[in-house]
DNA sequence: GCCAACGTTGGC
DNA sequence: GCCAACGTTGGC
């Protein structure tokens, strides 16, 4: 899951109460799909620094709350807005995600960009946009051997 | 359904 | 700040 450190960094997470925080705000709908329907109780994820200084995974985070609407998208007032969302058939969702760990050191995106086996992962493939997106088994793995 | 225009993302 | 890559919008 990628946030920009500005808006939201692992240490905002480490930080908040509980350490848990809701991740709202994703307008995307490959995204979304991902966070209502994929995501589950207890999944980890890693965290991804983005639009930075030095892009990068920076720890792990877990997901405590499944899939549920994003009320930021109700709230007129809100930076996140959608008018087109409706609380009878909400368009958008999120999930809760709780601090997990920081790693020892950043693992940079032209570190993962240089891996083999990483070839196939969506966050280095060419005009990757999505702000969250998969990672399998293995990757998750390999990604972990490097810290 | 097509596609041009536009807005956003995000690395660099 | 630049700009490539993508998603969305809306006229037709």
């Amino acid at each position: 899951m990628k946030s920009e450190p500005g808006e939201f960094s692992i240490d905002d997470l480490q930080q908040c109460a509980h350490q848990t925080e809701p991740w709202d705000g994703v307008r995307n709908y490959q995204a979304r799909n991902m966070m209502r329907d994929k995501m589950k109780m207890g999944d980890l994820v890693f965290f991804y620094h983005s639009n930075c200084d030095k892009p990068g995974i920076v720890g792990i985070a877990r997901i405590v709350k499944e899939g549920y609407p994003d009320d930021t998208a109700l709230d007129p007032n809100h930076h996140h807005f959608d008018p087109r969302s409706d609380p009878v058939r909400p368009r958008w969702f999120m999930v809760d995600v709780q601090f997990v760990r920081k790693f020892t050191r950043t693992i940079a995106l032209t570190e993962l960009k240089e891996c083999p086996s990483l070839e196939n992962l969506a966050l280095t493939r060419r005009g990757n946009r999505l702000s969250v997106m998969p990672v399998s088994e293995a990757q998750w793995n390999f990604i972990l051997s490097l810290e």
